[in-house]
DNA sequence: TCTATTTTTTGATCCAGATCAAAAATTCTC
DNA sequence: GAGAATTTTTGATCTGGATCAAAAAATAGA
């Protein structure tokens, strides 16, 4: 993998950290349909899409899967908790797309971190895009319509359309598929 | 400050390290009304909440301000892009009652953090406890009905009640004061 | 290319919760 | 402790978006 340029410059990491995060992530390019983790299991690894798309869903208590939300390309991810805590997570986490994900598994890291403190400055980064992204979200999503948050998406990331099916993205924005079509023909 | 113990054992910090971390920790008692921070200006602190209450707010464009998440005793705080990346924040942040706060400089921060990789972990723990909480919100409060939600906040933190105004604690819950107010009176 | 399967759209109905308005209760302030 | 200000409750009405059902369109498999 490489790094991101401005993580690299933010988490103020020289050439030779930014080499040895490179070198213990590993690459792997997977299908779509695959899953990089379970409800129940526990995630042990820290992923960064290059290229490709996933979803984080959970099964409501009717059965229904709730997409939490999408990662595109150049994005980290993880399910925090069970991450950090090795605890089993409650959600999945499927690829709609071939994707390139590279991986970074959590004993590595934390090998790392005991001997390195730039590896540490890195983890603090890579957690903090995860923060990020959900606390933009949550303002998002609130109390707006659902033309609002349709609107909003579309501003801020209209390919995912061409990315992920209707019901996926309807469960991301909290309303359901017909309403979302509905919206979409303009009615 | 003291430190959580938990943090001390799961970030794996010495006591040298625990004991550096809390003193360059500020602790400041600030009245009910006090703005730890506003909307606009730069976030330049994580903050420490050891006893007390704080409301993270917005203002919508109608007007109204929507509460984005409570934080309680002993829970850490701060706006994440805008405390790392030095950008003026969207929210504000605002205490209900009379608090007891320890605050820490970024500038402060990142001087140990250079020379002290425990610190970086504990940066790294400190986000980390934010993000975690952001992601059990939003799975908390998507598709659930105004009851569903009430009833999840009752179980999770029944004395909200005790210590925030209604119509803070409608907001957070995503529906209007009228409607919080019919469902606690179980109708 | 044809068929089967999945996904999206459209239609009709209905209700949870919003909105607007005003009364009741609680909390300040001097 | 009386009056003012704030907060909560209650009432009446209305609507955005859910739900259920089925047709149309798109995609995939052989």
């Amino acid at each position: 993998m490489h790094l991101p340029p401005y993580i690299k410059s933010v988490a103020n990491l020289s050439d030779q950290t930014e080499e040895a995060i490179s070198a213990i992530f590993r690459r792997d390019e997977y299908p779509k349909g695959h899953n990089l983790y379970r409800q129940g299991e526990i995630c042990q690894h820290i992923y960064y899409i290059e290229t490709g798309l996933a979803r984080v869903y959970y099964i409501a208590e009717n059965g229904k899967e709730i997409t939490q939300w999408f990662f595109a390309d150049n994005n980290f991810l993880t399910a925090v908790d069970s991450f950090y805590h090795h605890k089993p997570t409650l959600v999945y986490c499927e690829l709609l797309e071939d994707s390139v994900i590279y991986s970074l598994k959590y004993s590595e890291m934390e090998a790392m971190l005991n001997e390195n403190h730039e590896m540490a400055r890195f983890a603090f980064h890579a957690v903090y895009e995860l923060a990020k992204k959900l606390a933009e979200y949550m303002i998002a999503m609130k109390f707006q319509s659902a033309e609002e948050k349709y609107n909003a998406l579309m501003k801020e990331y209209p390919k995912i359309f061409q990315r992920a099916k209707l019901g996926y993205i309807a469960s991301f924005l909290g309303i359901t598929q017909e309403t979302l079509s509905r919206i979409r023909a303009g009615k």
